[in-house]
DNA sequence: GTTTTAATCAAACGTTTGTTTAGTTTATCA
DNA sequence: TGATAAACTAAACAAACGTTTGATTAAAAC
């Protein structure tokens, strides 16, 4: 059987991600890990100090995976073109290699995280985001307009996160809006208007 | 003076906007409000009274006038091009008629709503988002390739929109990547970025 | 001017919150 | 086996929570 520690840590970033920092109390953890109420305090100190841990522990590790799954995918390719490399990496953060509950919770918690910062988003920016958003940029910037300056490079990189951050999240109200059931077959089809929609910022009017 | 009422009704939406339902005590609207504790329950009920008060009576609102502000600015051109749409379309939204703290407060009680949805978001769904998503719709559907089925359409809707909401909430993330101030100078750079990325969708390889 | 209604208040209510304490069980290792 | 440390627990803690009560003040209606 798992540890209580990893259970803890599992089911507060279920909860977390569902309600929020505020919204979960550490005894409906507890209860649902099956264990001690002062559990959460011997193992990870306090509240706070176990929501940085399913950052460090968690969030992290998986947003690696997700990372290396990218580049698995954009594989030997030399110079992959910018359909591949958008394709590839909708594909990334559409259809990650998780379950569908794993994906949902991981964006939930990290539009809090985007919409209001906390310290865990220094620890995620620094080791996670920054990183890859500079290996990506390198990676799409040869497919765009030569005279296309830096600045505007990272705008266009932003555009086609903004898409995906968004089409993860406002599922609510893009399957009210549409009427669509959001399984694996529409997600199918997002990607796919993800990667037309995007391909003219990157190549211009040309 | 401004009534008691309309003082909790404002700050109850700034804190609820920055610290989420559960992240906001009533203690602390009405100590901000200077009334007594009992005065969100007398006018509202209870706490999730004043939460549901705040979207009927300020949040849509200021919705309407947003869209009004698009349609006057669209104004009476007859056959208004793509370019124009989206660009009245990403202005409405991150140049609204409000001040900069106001235009942030309603969209991160939109993200909210858009994560997480309560009771809030069937009010605003049906009065506010759903009719003007149709009006636009109806608007950006002729600059489509003729053959785009609906869903199609719908989807190329949301990715504008999705880049208006993510521009506007994920600001730290950003900044930090751009390193530029988020100042009004940097919405136009925006707004322009956002007309030249999103053309591509509507008019298609042609 | 009196009655009625609306608005506001201080105080207290019972819960729930995160955390601490002190004690017990379980595992580790000499 | 017996000592040492790690893991876990029941119980209690003070503080904060949303809400209710009953009284007081201000405004409106008669």
């Amino acid at each position: 059987m798992e540890s209580t520690r990893e259970r803890i840590l599992s089911i507060a970033e279920e909860l977390f991600a569902e309600k929020g920092f505020d919204g979960t109390s550490v005894r409906e953890i507890t209860a649902r890990a099956g264990c001690n109420v002062a559990a959460v305090n011997y193992h990870f100190g306090n509240k706070k100090g176990l929501y940085l841990a399913v950052f460090r522990e968690r969030m992290a590790g998986r947003a690696r995976r997700v990372q290396e799954n990218f580049w698995k995918e954009i594989g030997t390719d030399k110079k992959p073109d910018a359909e591949k490399i958008i394709r590839t990496l909708a594909r990334a953060f559409l259809k990650s290699p998780f379950s569908e509950k794993q994906r949902r919770l991981h964006h939930k918690l990290m539009a809090r995280e985007t919409n209001r910062p906390t310290e865990a988003f220094g620890i995620f920016h620094k080791e996670v985001i920054m990183p890859f958003f500079t290996d990506l940029l390198g990676l799409l910037s040869p497919h765009m307009p030569p005279d296309t300056e830096r600045d505007e490079q990272i705008l266009y990189v932003l555009s086609i996160i903004a898409q995906v951050m968004h089409f993860n999240l406002a599922r609510k109200m893009i399957t009210s809006v549409t009427g669509k059931r959001f399984d694996d077959r529409f997600a199918d089809t997002l990607i796919e208007h993800i990667v037309r929609f995007s391909l003219y910022g990157l190549k211009g009017d040309r």
